[in-house]
Order: C-alpha cells, then structure tokens, then sequence
DNA sequence: AGGATATAGGAGTATTTTATCCAGTTCGAT
DNA sequence: ATCGAACTGGATAAAATACTCCTATATCCT
C-alpha cells in the first residue's frame, strides 16, 4: 500500500536477480516462477524499467534481464518512483490542492512527518539490503539447532 | 496512498462534522460541496461509516450525519480499517504469503518497523487534532501582521 | 543461412476502485 | 394527512489497475 503491485513484483525480481551474481541474463519466465509473479505482467514491467535504464535486457537464447547497477546502488525509490510516480507523494494527503506549508490543512504537519519517514524507507533501502537480510534468514531456517520431527503444524 | 481516496473523502467530512460542534445534523450535500468531494459517492461512504456504528444519521427535513463519538475518541485507524480493512498492512510487504516473523523474507524486517510507525500514525492521531490543528492554521492565515496590499500572486 | 528462443510492444480482457443515477423509505413541517 | 427533504440501497457507468495474448524483432546456436 505504500506501492502499487507492479512495484512489488518489480522489487522481489530484482532481489531474485541480485541473487544471479555473475551478471548473466535470466529470463522472465524463470524469474516469474520462482517468485509466483504474473509471467506476462512480469514481463510488461520489466520492459518499462529496462526503458527507464535499471534493468539490461537481451533477446533471445541465454537472453533475459539483468541488473544494470550494482544492487547497492538500486533503491526501493528509484524502482517506486520509475513504475508509480511520486505524484502521490508530493501532495497533501488531505487531498486539498490547495495545502501547502502555509495553507490551512489540519493534516499538513503530521503528515509531512509521517511521509519523510516513508522516503526515507525507500530511499535507504537497496536491493542489496534486501538480498542480504532474505539470505540470512534462509540460513537460519536451514540450519534448525532442534528440529522437531517434521514440519507439521506450519502456521500460515 | 497510506489509505484510499474513499478513505480520505471520510476523513475530510469528520473533520468537517467535528466543526459542527452542536451536534447537530449535517447534509451530505453540504458537506460534499464545502469539502469538494463527489456528493453521491460521499453519500455511500457516510452511509457505510454509518453502518459500522462510527455516524449517526437521520433521515428527512433537518436530517443528516453527525459523529457518533466525541472526535477525541475517533481515530483515522478506526476510519481506515472499516471502509479499506487492514489486510494490506497485516500481510507482508513483499507479497509472499508464507512470509512470518520466522520465515524468509528479505523486506520483513525493515517493513515492520515503517509498518508500526504507519499505524502508530493512524492510531496517534484523532479527528479532533485535525480539526484543531486546521483551526490553528486558519487563525495564522486570517490576520496577517503585515498585509501587502491585495492578495495578488497566490502561489498554487 | 536458418531455426529456435527470448524480449519488445501493442492490443485486448478482467477486476477493483471511483463515481453516478434512481426508486424507495423515513421523518419533519405545514 | 400529506408533501417534500434527506438518507438507503441497488443498479449502472467510468476510470484505474491488474493481467493476458499475439505478433514482431533481435540474438544465439547449429
């Protein structure tokens, strides 16, 4: 909710591409799969952000979609910002066109704090970030210290 | 983006009934003309805030909306969460339906601390500071110290 | 060179959200 | 009692978002 859902699949493929370390290009279908992502939908967004310079793109065989960055240079904001537009952002969540620092709009101040700390999500969160912290919590899983039996009552 | 346009609309006409310190009821129509909000589809969102107990409403000659509680005690959480729910902000950010306190997921983490700060927002702020917070702002605009002439250059 | 493969891109469909309209019901006022 | 005002609720429409399909184009591989 704080982005659109094309946003979130962008997001989760390209932490699944920054996993794809050696640079080499993978396909949509396999991306999509893996991650469960609309294959074709995955597909349309992709092609946009290639357009918009975050992604490398080559056709056919071994072709597919990589990384045009390093993932530490790759913020959640630039993906956010390239697919959704930070128009939302940038006016009163009041909806009032009118509002601004010195207009009338009861919301206007707690809401200025409220979306900084938003920004300040996207911009200081990279893609790197994410594969990191998604790595280490497999490790953790993989390695149970006293596995109990089996996996059974998985709550959801 | 926080919350739905439906959302916003309702937010803007408590914060509108909460003026109507009297308690008395207020006309759809009026509010959705003073707050520029489409009137019919007010109408609807009223009528379901109504439903859920946060309005009171009234029907023929000098009939309408009035809050229900004093505006002290509503919340934009409680508006929030009976006209879009909060299934959105219980599941994970990425998507991943599997994804828990002790399952993989890169984002979980850093989304659960943007997430709290999110509701603690929501839940934080009532329709009363609105309400009070807007008065202020109109107060500081309707006496300027030093009037300049007319006023002339409106910046948007 | 040519066939297989994968992205590119346009067009089309489905679903959700937003917005409108109208007939029905309730209630106040004359 | 009756009329009109205002909410109620269902049906409909428009717009935005989410998703699918098909053809074209570029590239690798034999």
């Amino acid at each position: 909710m704080i982005y659109s859902r094309s946003s979130e699949y962008a997001i989760r493929a390209f932490v699944h591409l920054a996993h794809a370390t050696d640079a080499k290009y993978v396909m949509v279908k396999q991306i999509a799969e893996q991650e469960d992502i609309p294959a074709h939908f995955l597909a349309k967004i992709l092609q946009q952000l290639a357009r918009k310079g975050l992604l490398r793109s080559s056709k056919g065989p071994t072709g597919g979609f990589c990384l045009r960055q390093p993932a530490e240079d790759i913020t959640l904001f630039s993906i956010v910002e390239a697919l959704d537009g930070m128009t939302d952002y940038e006016k009163c969540i009041s909806g009032l066109a009118e509002c601004n620092d010195e207009a009338p709009c009861g919301m206007h101040d707690s809401w200025k704090d409220l979306r900084l700390r938003i920004l300040d999500y996207l911009e200081g969160t990279s893609i790197a970030d994410l594969a990191k912290a998604l790595d280490e919590k497999r490790k953790l899983l993989e390695k149970p210290k006293k596995p109990r039996k089996t996996v059974a009552a998985k709550k959801n």
